[in-house]
DNA sequence: TCTGGGGTCCTAGGACCC
DNA sequence: TCTGGGGTCCTAGGACCC
């Protein structure tokens, strides 16, 4: 809507003003961009990232894209396209990315007064609606690559949705030169982008959504913003509705500057060959009751509830398959490894059948608050204070000398279970024993 | 013929995201 | 031989309470 009524401009302009806009900054190819950092030689190289136990592409450079290697494709059916591009394959390293990850934060979180940490390579930044918004982009793009390596991009809008549409704009136009402010675009050319956007292309609608949608004549971003918000949460519910809201300039969702304490925690992950044998099963549920356990008290809260579960390998159609799953609630609120490995393997217990191929485990933590708001059970005695500090000695000697340097015995009942992970990296940052070195 | 209404908590399942 | 792991939010339905 235009209008040359020069007082409702001047009140536009003061809503403008006020109003802030939001930046959505994450790294390009994040994990491949991590990788090249101590790898020079690799620039210009197509890279892929391996998900755990090496089983499929989850990160593709801009050159490996470009090859058409898929998204989430199982590593091994095509080995021979990547073997015959000279494809530089990684596993994933994610203490690497992690530590990196922390870097490239800290030096964007610097352009902003607010900034919510939204993934690994993503983050939002709140702003003041500016006439120099895509400057200011700019200028965060130059600063991370030149303190962390990683080439970023950054999308600028009024709302989240839109700042996600920006820089997906940002990724794809070269032109752009890695920044895009939709705040800059006249109202008849922020249609024209919205019109050319497919529904699956919005943030926070998937298959299924975009299916629905399309059964009732809605085809694109630009026909969902123009749809009545209250009729689309009647029919859709209020996900969408918000979406709709989002797409027109309204912001709608929360700004989290903080990272709330996890509601679940899980560590879970395949085998590298699948196996019945009950003590690598109980291994690995050691294993993943103290990746859990550490998690928690990281956060410094307790869980009430541990879940377990195991699975035959699903795509192996022709093998007999048995999933299951087993809650296992604990006596009293707790985040001691003992006592959380000590449930699982009894949950273990309630569910192992001999004979099955297993070929993944894990655990799931429930029922989670801090631990200071704890009420004990009047007729339990309160866990023995030794034990917390046993527990903060070990979660110290662990980060110092590395993951696995004190652990429960049962963990190294067998070795079965461990993933494969052929194409590791150096911890660059993380580990001493491991610093790249020159000359 | 007629059998309250409103609230909370929990769980399971669906959908989505990176 | 070989197909990831870790999360969130929403909704509906049941149990329970007053």
């Amino acid at each position: 809507m235009r209008s040359g009524n020069a007082s409702y401009e001047t009140t536009m302009n003061q809503i403008s003003t006020a109003a802030s806009s939001y930046a959505l900054v994450d790294g390009n190819s994040f994990y491949c961009s991590c990788e090249r950092i101590f790898r020079p030689d690799l620039q210009g190289r197509p890279i892929v990232v391996l998900s755990n136990n090496d089983g499929c592409i989850v990160a593709r450079s801009r050159e490996a894209k470009q090859l058409n290697i898929p998204m989430a494709a199982p590593y091994y059916s095509l080995r021979g396209l990547l073997r015959h591009h000279h494809v530089a394959v990684f596993s994933s390293n994610y203490a690497l990315y992690g530590d990196i990850s922390r870097r490239m934060m800290q030096v964007i979180g610097e352009f902003a007064s607010e900034q919510q940490i939204y993934s690994i390579d993503e983050c939002f930044l709140r702003l003041p609606s500016r006439q120099d918004a895509r400057s200011h982009g700019l200028a965060i793009r130059r600063a991370v690559y030149q303190r962390v390596g990683i080439p970023t991009s950054v999308g600028i809008a009024p709302s989240k949705t839109l700042a996600k549409l920006a820089n997906h704009i940002a990724k794809q136009q070269r032109e752009f030169r890695g920044v895009f402010d939709w705040g800059s675009l006249d109202p008849n050319s922020a249609t024209a982008w919205l019109q050319q956007t497919p529904l699956n292309a919005i943030w926070g609608i998937g298959r299924r959504l975009s299916e629905q949608l399309t059964r009732h004549g809605i085809q694109n971003a630009r026909q969902l913003r123009d749809t009545d918000p209250n009729s689309l949460r009647r029919q859709f519910g209020v996900m969408i509705e918000r979406v709709a809201r989002e797409l027109n300039g309204e912001s709608s969702l929360d700004f989290e500057q903080t990272t709330p304490d996890k509601q679940q925690i899980i560590s879970s992950r395949s085998f590298a060959h699948p196996t019945d044998n009950y003590n690598a099963l109980a291994a690995s549920l050691a294993y993943h009751s103290a990746r859990a356990a550490e998690k928690l008290r990281a956060q410094h809260c307790v869980a009430t509830m541990i879940g377990v579960s195991l699975r035959t390998n699903p795509n192996r159609l022709a093998e007999p398959q048995y999933r299951n799953y087993h809650c296992q609630a604990l006596a009293q609120p707790d985040a001691d490894t003992l006592i959380l490995t000590g449930a699982a393997l009894a949950a273990l217990a309630q569910i192992y059948l001999p004979g099955y191929a297993y070929q993944k485990t894990g655990v799931i933590l429930l029922g989670i608050s801090p631990s200071e708001r704890v009420q004990y059970d009047l007729f339990t005695p309160p866990p023995d204070p030794r034990r917390a500090k046993l527990m903060h000695t070990i979660d110290r000697l662990n980060q110092r000398h590395g993951q696995g340097t004190v652990r429960v015995a049962t963990e190294a009942l067998s070795q079965d279970w461990r993933m494969r992970q052929d194409h590791c990296s150096p911890c660059y940052t993380t580990r001493w024993d491991q610093l790249p070195s020159v000359g």
